[in-house]
Formats: C-alpha cells, sequence, structure tokens
DNA sequence: AAGTGGTCTAGACCACGTC
DNA sequence: ACGTGGTCTAGACCACTTT
C-alpha cells in the first residue's frame, strides 16, 4: 500500500473517529450500551482487536465505560461515579461531603465580547446565566456564575434548576442532549467582594479561589462558560499531577 | 468454578511489576534506553505483545517514554518536555515564560509532628528546607518552601542549589539519584504575609494561591514537602479536567 | 449455556531512526 | 540493511454477567 505519512492515521484511529460521529449523532445515549465490539468489527470490516484499541482509548477519555461481562457504555454524568467529576473542592478531614446545589438566579441575555468569544458565538447572540450557590452540608463552599448559549438552552429556568435534584451536568445531558466531555481551568486567588462575602458568610476581602472553567463537548465545542470562587477556610481544591 | 479471582493479576501486570522493580533498583538511568520489547519477552518468558501491555501502562503513567524506530527510555526530569511538568502557572497572555529559580535559604533541621507525618519519617529524624523564588523573566511568581528528608539529600547546600541552572527535580535526580513520578496538590487562597509580599513585591495581604505539594518517588513513597505561594495577578494555575 | 469484555499468543507487515 | 516501536490480524482461552 502507498501509505503517505502526512496524512497517516492508523486503522484503529479512523475507527474511533466513526465511534465518535455516533456518539456525536446520538446513535445510542448516556447510560446505554454500544454494540459489542465483534459487532462493531463486522460494521466496520475490522477485526475484533482494532475495535477494542479505538474503545481502549475513549475509555481511557471517559467517553466509555467498559463492564466486564455486560458491555460497553456511554459515559454519563448522570452515573455517580462520574457525577462529580469536575468538582475538586474537599473537605480538610478528606470526607465525602453532602452536595446541595441552589439556584439564586437564572435569566437571559446577549453575549458580550468576551462570552462570544469563549463560547465561539456571535456577539449579541442570545446567552443564558445562571447563578447559584453549592453547599457542603449546610456551610457554604461556592457560588458560580455559569454561561450558557441560550440557542442549546432554550428552556431553561430557575424553575427548572430548582427541581432537578442532581448535577447540574446531568440535567444538561439529560434536559439538553448534551454531555460535557473535558473543561480547561483558570484558577487565581482573588478578595472577596461584599456581595460574594455575604452569600457564602465571610468578612470582605477574605481570600478566595476563583476557578473560571470552559466546558466542551465532542468535537471540542466550548458549551459553557463558568467562573467559581471557592471558599478554602475549611476546604481545598484537590488536584493530581502526574 | 474455583474462584481464585482475590489474587488474581494478569501476566502484563506481573511483568510491570518486574519491569518497576528494575527500575526502582536502578538497573536503567532516567534519560537511559530500557532493553527492547524482544529482549525482555525472552527475558521474562512472555510474548512481545504482553511486554508491549505492561510498557503501555507505563508509559501512560510517565515513567517510561517510548520513541519509535529508538526504543524505551526511563522518563527523566532532565528531558525538556518534562521539566516542568509539575509547575502549572502560566501567563495571562498564554506565552512560555523564561524561569528562572532563585535559592534563597538552605538549612538543617528536626522533623516536626506535620513533617514527620508527611514525610513518613521519624518526629526529630533530620530534614532539610529549602526557600526559593521563582521569577517569570524579571517577575517574581512563586516562592516556595520546600521540605525534604535529610537522609536522602545529605549535600544539599545553598551553592549547589545557586550552581544548578535547571529545575529542581532534575537537580534531584542527577545528585541524589531521585526521580519524583507523582504530586498531589492542595490548594488555597490566602492573604500574603508581610514577609512573602515583599519577596513577591506586591502589597502586604494581597490575595496568593497557596499550593501545597506532597511528590512521590518509586513505590509511593513521599520525598518532599513543599508550599508554594504563587501570585497570581498576571499569571493563573492551569488545569486540564478529564 | 451463551454472550460480553479481558488476556495471551504468534506472525506479518509498516514507520522511523541509525548505521 | 537492520533494529526499534507501531499496527493489524486470527485464534484460543479466561473472567464475569445474564439467561
Amino acid at each position: 500500500m502507498a501509505q503517505e505519512s502526512p496524512t497517516f492515521s492508523p486503522l484503529y484511529r479512523q475507527i474511533k473517529s466513526l465511534i465518535l460521529q455516533a456518539l456525536e449523532a446520538g446513535e445510542w445515549r448516556p447510560g446505554q450500551a454500544i454494540p459489542s465490539e465483534q459487532e462493531l468489527a463486522v460494521r466496520f470490516s475490522v477485526s475484533q482487536g482494532t475495535v477494542r484499541k479505538a474503545i481502549d482509548e475513549m475509555a481511557a477519555e471517559n467517553l466509555l465505560v467498559r463492564k466486564q461481562g455486560k458491555g460497553t457504555f456511554v459515559a454519563s454524568h448522570s452515573d455517580p461515579r462520574a457525577m462529580f467529576r469536575f468538582l475538586r473542592l474537599v473537605p480538610d478531614d478528606d470526607s465525602i461531603p453532602q452536595r446541595e446545589s441552589i439556584p439564586l438566579e437564572c435569566w437571559r441575555a446577549k453575549a458580550g465580547h468576551e462570552a462570544s468569544r469563549i463560547l465561539a458565538i456571535e456577539p449579541g447572540a442570545p446567552i443564558m446565566i445562571v447563578r447559584r450557590l453549592l453547599r457542603f452540608a449546610t456551610t457554604p463552599v461556592v457560588v458560580d456564575e455559569i454561561y450558557l448559549p441560550g440557542e442549546i438552552f432554550q428552556g431553561l429556568t430557575l424553575e427548572v434548576l430548582q427541581s432537578w435534584r442532581s448535577s447540574l451536568y446531568s440535567l444538561f445531558e439529560s434536559r439538553f442532549g448534551l454531555r460535557m466531555i473535558r473543561a480547561d481551568e483558570k484558577i487565581r486567588a482573588v478578595a472577596a467582594d461584599k456581595a460574594t462575602a455575604e452569600i457564602l458568610e465571610v468578612p470582605e476581602a477574605t481570600p478566595l479561589l476563583s476557578v473560571e472553567r470552559v466546558t466542551y463537548t465532542y468535537g471540542d465545542r466550548p458549551v459553557e462558560w463558568r467562573r467559581g470562587l471557592y471558599l478554602t477556610e475549611a476546604h481545598y481544591y484537590h488536584n493530581e499531577l502526574n
């Protein structure tokens, strides 16, 4: 075969792309099983081992979840194990906190310069803005301000948010068919402004972690811009470096 | 069926353990090539594919680095690509900063309660404490206080630190034969004390990122405890969530 | 018993770097 | 030309789950 290097892509990566396409197209829903490796091998006319390698990579990227004896499943934020994958705040005593999300506000707006750039939408395009408080048991720990593309999130209201008893991302997934794949965070230390200090029940100017997150769905498409202010007096942001 | 699962470990993991042992024993030094997959297969009496899978995992864990056509190499902090793997501070304009490490102090001490617990050594055992300033070009950005087990770091002096023109971890590797594998960080927001504020050339009480890091070598052995205070006025701590 | 993912093997060939 | 890692295949068998 004439295999020119510049465009060379191994078979298993092409298969991976095809599976990814099917995922994007919603051929299989989050939480559901995808076809067996053998079926996919037949469908794509490759050996089972090649499909396996494609799925291996996707499992490593948290797109799929393998379960021996049962099958391979589309990863879901409704799965308890992946529920708070993106929340890295931990109590000082390393206990597992009981989280409670309290939506404060939810309103429509138009994308400004920064929001349009980050969310890759037209300036002036409709967006939704959500403010919410996160509590660990009874202690307030995070205030989030969340910017979402209005086109996708039509029908998002404070009532919808308040009636949802699980994580935001599982709501986005179930209600808006939007699966969050990965995120980029920029972390800084800032002083609490008056309004935030009141909500978090601390003095003004208390040092807070500012966590600015851009979240992406399939195809590296940005679909959420969020800024969280984390109280770190009795909690810490945990990060593992490999 | 006879269910022997409790102790079941696939062959490739046993091979992985054996390679790990050889690494710990220093059979191959950082930066050097390990034997070819075929040689290892013969040595351990398994197929090349099984060795391959073992190495795959170790490459994913940044213990080994594969180079097509050349061989597989022991990962090293002297490798420019891995040099600043653990430093996540980035300028706001996303440029690649020119880093400069300025050792400030280096003295002997005895492990207190906390240091002995974290470094898993006896209370009162000798430790080394290093303070250093990190600059990006001419801007001071981080003050670090670093606690090291004295037994391993005999011969570490301010002069040694000052004469080293590369990263600390590459010094530890070259001079003390200690390779840092992974680290855990606890991040908080704090207010700058007077001394730190002066060194970082900012007003007292400026919000800073407190980054407390425990670094581990082979076998999950803790060998460094470090607290860094990061100035995040023109820089941010970058984290990718998957 | 049947179906799924997980392991292990053996062999062929490709892409890359070096001699 | 040769040795290295990288890909692909085919088949056998193991471990886990469900029927």
